[in-house]
DNA sequence: CGGCGCCTTGAGAGTAATCAACGATAGTGG
DNA sequence: CCACTATCGTTGATTACTCTCAAGGCGCCG
């Protein structure tokens, strides 16, 4: 039962798995009092014990570790309708942190009413669960990304990654999609010097394969850049296939 | 109440959680009858739909994803007593195929008596929950290793993850184990050439680090490699710190 | 206006890839 | 028992991708 509706996590479930109007009510109510954070906060650091469960319903940010000598890897993005650590395993403290890269709003819930919304509401909770396994796709596939693409196919699969993953949650259209990133950010995903990211951006643009103003990123030739990339979507729309 | 066993699976598991001995029993019975398959056979293909799971009682294997170029990543490494997608969730198609890298002794095993035996031992269930997040935790560490650290770190962290993960199973002993993985299958790992790791690897012996003879892996200077690789073994040593 | 954050550019260095042989070892069959 | 072959490891030479260092530009905000 498709409910039309502005709220992203509601918009992301609704695409992994049916939810009934009570499934979305309640996911309404716990996210009804969400807090502004600024861009560049840590929510959750490395080692920390506090035991939330974050809802992203605006904004951006990522999940990242940091090497003693301070270059910082980030592992994955948060974007809205993601919630940081949905299963009631992921207790921390967590071997990594958590940081808003744009100002964001988040819905913080203690991870036992989290938990209880699951037990109450099983769609949500087998929407979880894909979503989850989801991650855990999107993360071999940063390790391809990594491990044997050329700084350009890495940067064009990421663009491919994020523009697929806003249109999922109703803010990208036409293959354009707000992208707080910064080109350091972009180096720390893809294990790429701030200098060389640039250039390879450079190189994409003059391509004519995107164009990025201000914040804002917008591909103009996603053929072109998904057979450069190698990208299918598959990865990122599981559809639920049977219940266990 | 721990059980002397010879039986990998429940080792780990009793690592990860405490099993009774009738949780025991049913981790043997289950695993009664694993089946031999060589060295070099992909156990389950991508997009495969068969739908068992897999647990390793010996030998070596991997999770891999390969491009169209031919290029091939591992993504992850299935030691002894590892459960190959525990999760009800993990339902083929897979994005990833698996293939062993030597002889390795097999249990297959329908998911639903998985499953059903999940759900009559929670001890078990958790002990899974677990080592499903040490996986996750582990494909972040790779991610790590492949975005910053250089050629030679990475092999020398690798080899840490490696021998921590044997001697938990009971496979290393005095810094030494078994290591059937040959240098392309190293450089598959770490997006090196074959020619680099070779080259990485007379370094590392060069410097007195380690020592690899037949298909054995020796650290002849732990201290010293955990130190270069910015090695530390919590995050495969999670101990469940509370029930949810 | 000054300072700061971010982007851009240039030059030089270095790590790792590629190409091409060659060597070692083990299993196979005559 | 010994060629024979295949797989894996090793080496050298060359190339190229990416990094580091350094400096300058541009726009925004106090």
């Amino acid at each position: 039962m498709e409910v039309a509706t502005d709220n992203p996590l509601i918009q992301k479930l609704q695409g992994l798995a049916p939810l009934s109007a009570l499934d979305v009510a309640a996911l309404k109510k716990i996210t009804s009092q969400p807090r502004l954070v600024q861009a560049r906060m840590d929510l959750i650091e490395e080692d920390d014990v506090s035991d939330n469960v974050f809802i992203f319903l605006e904004g951006f940010a990522c999940r990242y570790k940091q090497r003693r000598t301070g270059a910082r890897q980030i592992v994955s993005y948060l974007l809205p309708g993601d919630v940081c650590d949905v299963d009631p395993i992921d207790l921390p403290p967590l071997d990594h942190a958590v940081c808003t890269i744009a100002t964001s709003n988040v819905a913080r819930i203690p991870r036992r009413a989290w938990i209880e919304l699951l037990q109450e509401h099983p769609h949500v909770a087998q929407a979880s669960r894909l979503a989850k396994r989801i991650e855990a796709e999107t993360t071999r596939m940063w390790l391809v990304n990594l491990g044997c693409r050329s700084a350009l196919e890495q940067m064009a699969h990421l663009f491919c990654e994020l523009m697929t993953r806003m249109e999922a949650v109703g803010l990208a259209r036409d293959g354009t999609c707000p992208l707080p990133l910064i080109q350091a950010d972009l180096g720390q995903t893809l294990g790429l010097s701030n200098v060389h990211v640039n250039r390879v951006l450079q190189e994409m643009r003059r391509l004519g394969l995107i164009e990025c103003k201000g914040k804002t990123l917008r591909l103009l030739d996603q053929p072109r850049l998904r057979h450069l990339a190698e990208f299918s979507a598959d990865y990122l729309q599981l559809r639920p296939r049977r219940t266990v």
